[in-house]
DNA sequence: ATTGCTCGGATGGAACCGGT
DNA sequence: ACCGGTTCCATCCGAGCAAT
């Protein structure tokens, strides 16, 4: 397998620059450590659930725009009060204009809702459950997510993930074609034994460079376009 | 060996929300 | 029309098995 250090360099060629790289790298933060993790409300995870489904297949911009509505009409993200949602409650949402009225998505939240209040009760707080998640094993943790979510099971899940500050890779095409292009993986299809292979290769790449599985995954990405 | 059958998984296409 | 996508449904394919 080619070292990390030769994807970086191929990284810093496609971007023009080791000072262009850095500077893409340092647009975002770096992932949380466990204990601040766990400190964050659950809530907060179903919020970020939410806007990830449905910023999903639309614009990210309108769903951004909308956010402040979409934390009114669904009170704070309250897991407990979400886990229970009468019908008219529905249909209000169906009907409310401060949100985007796709009624999958919506009905998504209720089945996240109770799906935290689960870990919750198994974990303590299902921030803890994140927070504790071996970073080695993220296509384990992407199942949970697939088998037992509403809509987290594909890039969804990763990024809001990632965005609460949990250390994560994301299977976006860029990445997946510099998979492809390293021969981890030998087509596009998420496959179990891609998937391993998947995350073997991260956990390689995390140990031999000292990078976490964010910054390596961000590489990858830019090496590729 | 061949056929017929089922089942699981793979594959493809369409639908889906709103602002610009 | 487009959009850092997912899901549903329809269909197909292949493996596995049993009866001829």
């Amino acid at each position: 397998m080619k070292s990390f250090e030769d994807i970086e360099t191929l990284a810093i060629e496609k971007k023009g620059g080791a000072d262009q790289l850095s500077a893409l790298m340092a647009e975002h933060n770096g992932p949380k450590t466990p204990v601040e993790l766990e400190t964050i409300g659950d809530d907060r995870w179903l919020s970020m659930f939410t806007k990830t489904i449905f910023q999903a297949g639309f614009s990210w911009k309108v769903i951004e725009k909308k956010w402040p509505g979409f934390e009114e009409a669904f009170e704070g993200f309250d897991t407990a009060r979400l886990a229970f949602l009468p019908d008219e409650a529905f249909e209000a949402l169906l009907n409310n204009k401060a949100i985007v009225r796709n009624a999958m998505k919506i009905k998504s939240v209720q089945a996240n809702a109770i799906f935290l209040r689960d870990l919750a009760e198994a974990h303590g707080s299902a921030s803890k459950f994140f927070a504790q998640y071996p970073v080695e094993d993220q296509i384990g943790l992407m199942d949970v997510l697939k088998k037992r979510g509403s809509r987290l099971g594909g890039n969804s899940g990763q990024y809001a993930l990632r965005l609460m500050g949990k250390e994560t890779f994301i299977l976006s095409r860029d990445v997946v074609n510099a998979l492809i292009r390293e021969n981890v993986i030998g087509n596009e299809s998420m496959s179990k034994k891609n998937l391993t292979a998947i995350q073997e290769a991260f956990n390689h790449w995390r140990s031999t460079s000292g990078r976490s599985l964010n910054e390596i995954s961000r590489i990858l990405a830019f090496s590729v376009g």
